[in-house]
DNA sequence: AAACACTTTTTTGTATGCAAATTGGATTTT
DNA sequence: AAAATCCAATTTGCATACAAAAAAGTGTTT
């Protein structure tokens, strides 16, 4: 099927000058995160240059950049996988993010700012609101945003850069998590103890409330692993 | 120029069977870890392809890996230069180190085997030997390995891929340190305490060295990246 | 001479072509 | 029928070709 040549009028070039290989990188992170691409599914990279509007080029650069985050793996001759989802593997994630999430509560509550800690105030009471409204998806969402804020304020861009990348790994299995009403709960309580840490700049509590954080939600993935399909890859 | 196409009869036949881009993905991260490649050197695809034996494919590709690393940073239209050694990004990654390498001798003081620390305890009269001999090079050595080391008994492969990533950016800066007599003393000394932790199972003394023993090779590397050159970088 | 515009050259970014390897299937053999 | 073998069809990996962009000259104007 010869597809048509035409070289540009894509999406890139409204927004900005961005380099298609770029866009591909995000396009590619954003299939594997959001479960379009599950984990172990094979990348045909005639099917998804096609799919992605792209050829093969930039497509396999794209996956050799997401391929060192650890999202894709390669495989000699046989080109590249979604990385899977093992429960062995996540376990060591979160441990790390654990360390990672820890250092950045100690050094948030040295750098933050009065308005940092207003805005994840304000952030915390969105996510309560939906919490009381049992609405998952944007709880989630400022979940998310609360940690990243987090991230920020410990001013330290390598730290952020080094948490998005495992945290990437991570976010797939979230989205399958089915919370029970007690666990939720108990995840926002410990959301309150922390920004009350946060709020008195007790570093060193923070870090201990952020590291049983995340072991509890090893706990919910790893149920949520284990629960929906038959077996989460060998 | 045309160079001759003859497609096989190089390296790799010999060795075992790798990709070329992973083999131009090694040998670009020793170019730059060893400072073959300075930092902030722009990396000219048809001069670098040429010196590799290879074409600009799989150097591209290796630079979209090494990129995701960090070791070296695209610049859109305009090619990759190597990752520059900023004084504010060294103390960022030695922040991120130091808690990685922390988590390290935590789990490292629960998972060795008795035979993990004997040759921990090894590598260590080693790295004395050399350091009673004034020899650098091969104290740097023993020095790494024995970090490499606590990062294996820790059994997070995870966490020792994440380090691996980070410490190659340091890497490159070991290399222009020059150690007063002083400050490698108390370096060795800072070991000998790590190893005491160590055998005693001490994870959370370990630990607390462990972070301070990166925040003095911190200091070190500052040292020597302010002198060398007249300012490293912008 | 400095600043600007314009042209040439080089370099990057993407697409395509080709060879080797893998995969899937048909045929043969046990 | 199961296993093995061979062949065709994909698919990957690498090299090259081509187009767009950037860099480097070149000359012109002020």
């Amino acid at each position: 099927m010869p597809v048509a040549t035409t070289p540009v009028a894509d999406i890139t070039s409204l927004a900005e000058h961005r380099l298609l290989h770029e866009t591909v990188i995000s396009q590619l992170r954003d299939l594997i995160e959001q479960g379009d691409l599950a984990p172990e599914t094979k990348l045909n990279e005639r099917v998804l240059a096609e799919k992605l509007g792209t050829s093969r080029t930039p497509l396999r650069e794209a996956i050799k950049f997401l391929a060192s985050e650890g999202l894709v793996e390669l495989l000699p001759n046989r080109g590249a996988v979604v990385a899977a989802l093992k429960p062995e593997k996540m376990k060591e994630v979160f441990v790390v993010l654990g360390a990672l999430e820890a250092l950045a509560g100690d050094l948030a509550c040295r750098n933050a700012t009065e308005a940092d800690i207003a805005e994840i105030r304000a952030l915390h009471y969105h996510m309560l609101a939906h919490h009381a409204r049992g609405e998952l998806a944007p709880y989630f969402r400022y979940n998310q945003q609360i940690h990243i804020k987090i991230m920020e304020c410990a001013g330290n861009a390598t730290l952020a850069q080094v948490y998005s990348g495992l945290n990437a790994h991570v976010k797939r299995a979230r989205y399958m998590a089915n919370l029970s009403r007690e666990r939720w709960d108990k995840a926002v309580k410990e959301h309150e103890e922390m920004l009350d840490a946060l709020v008195k700049r007790d570093g060193t509590r923070l870090q201990m409330l952020l590291r049983d954080h995340l072991a509890n939600k090893l706990v919910l993935v790893m149920e949520a692993l284990a629960l929906p399909r038959a077996g989460p890859a060998r």
